[in-house]
DNA sequence: ATGACAACCTGTGGGC
DNA sequence: TGCCCACAGGTTGTCA
């Protein structure tokens, strides 16, 4: 589930436990992640000192004096501090056990996320990202002029991680309606004017998530296990049905490219 | 290059 | 209570 706003929330949570410890081992209950999880992934961190946590997309990324530890929490994934001596649970398939006493547990019922060392054969996974969209560089221009010519809905362009990173269902859904741009509208058919008002309501919609510590549905929770506030404050996701918020025309239920999207046929054109 | 779709996996909730 | 189906926050890879 996590989006950039969970995976933030987690990053902000763990680093006042993390940041300046060492990795005594890596526990590994259960390696059959999305990417196998390698044998010696203990060996290669144990005694290394964490310098940073950093976010790039929705990876995690642990700096380390042994290298770079890479971290996706895929669908369902989360990644808390824990004593370490607390008795896992289902699913809990990985421990960084700290020199602290704590412990970076990482949970992930369907096993969609990774853990891995950055090395030379996955890098890649974080080449031909597109920009952050917290940063400047993301803007209405840099919208516009990738979406020329192309006919995929707005919504799957704006989902699309080499146009702009960390944007997942719930907040395309999101900044679309506070854009007043329909999901189904063809990217290439959005003006300018229009993609500056959307990339506006992206940044506006992460910002506050953030503020709120991610959205919490079934059963996120970020670094110090706390769920996140935000889902009281969604106007379209998982509303489909139920009353604008804007014009109180009931919000119509689809699905693009399998994926729920919620909008007010009146307020977006 | 683009766009549509299946795949990976487990849990949950609704309908009957 | 149980069974079956649809669906769930992401990403990668394949196919036409």
């Amino acid at each position: 589930m996590p989006e950039l706003p969970e995976v933030e929330t987690t990053r902000r949570g763990i680093l006042p436990h993390s940041d300046g410890q060492s990795i005594t081992a890596i526990v590994v209950r259960d390696s059959r992640l999305r990417w196998p999880v390698p044998e010696n992934l203990s060996a290669q961190f144990s005694g290394a000192h964490i310098t940073a946590v950093r976010r790039r997309a929705k990876y995690l990324l642990i700096d380390t004096s042994r290298g770079v530890l890479l971290c996706h929490l895929g669908m369902s994934g989360s990644l808390r501090v824990v004593v370490s001596t607390e008795v896992p649970r289902k699913h809990d398939h990985i421990d960084i056990v700290l020199s602290n006493g704590k412990a970076l547990r990482y949970h992930d019922p369907r096993r969609f996320g990774c853990v891995l060392p950055l090395d030379e054969t996955n890098q890649a996974l974080l080449q031909h990202l597109g920009p952050e969209p917290l940063d400047d560089v993301f803007d209405g221009e840099h919208l516009y002029a990738r979406s020329r010519g192309r006919k995929t809905p707005v919504k799957t362009f704006l989902m699309d991680g080499r146009i702009v990173v960390g944007v997942g269902n719930i907040y395309a859904n999101e900044a679309l309606y506070a854009a007043g741009i329909r999901p189904t509208r063809a990217a290439g058919q959005v003006s300018l004017v229009r993609y500056q008002a959307l990339a506006d309501a992206v940044k506006q919609v992460l910002a506050k998530a953030i503020t709120q510590g991610g959205t919490t549905l079934r059963d996120f929770v970020g670094g110090e296990g706390k769920p996140g506030y935000f889902a009281q404050e969604l106007s379209v996701y998982g509303r489909g049905g139920e009353p604008c918020r804007t014009c109180g025309r009931t919000l119509f239920d689809t699905q693009i490219n399998k994926r729920a999207t919620v909008f007010c046929r009146y307020c977006q054109r």
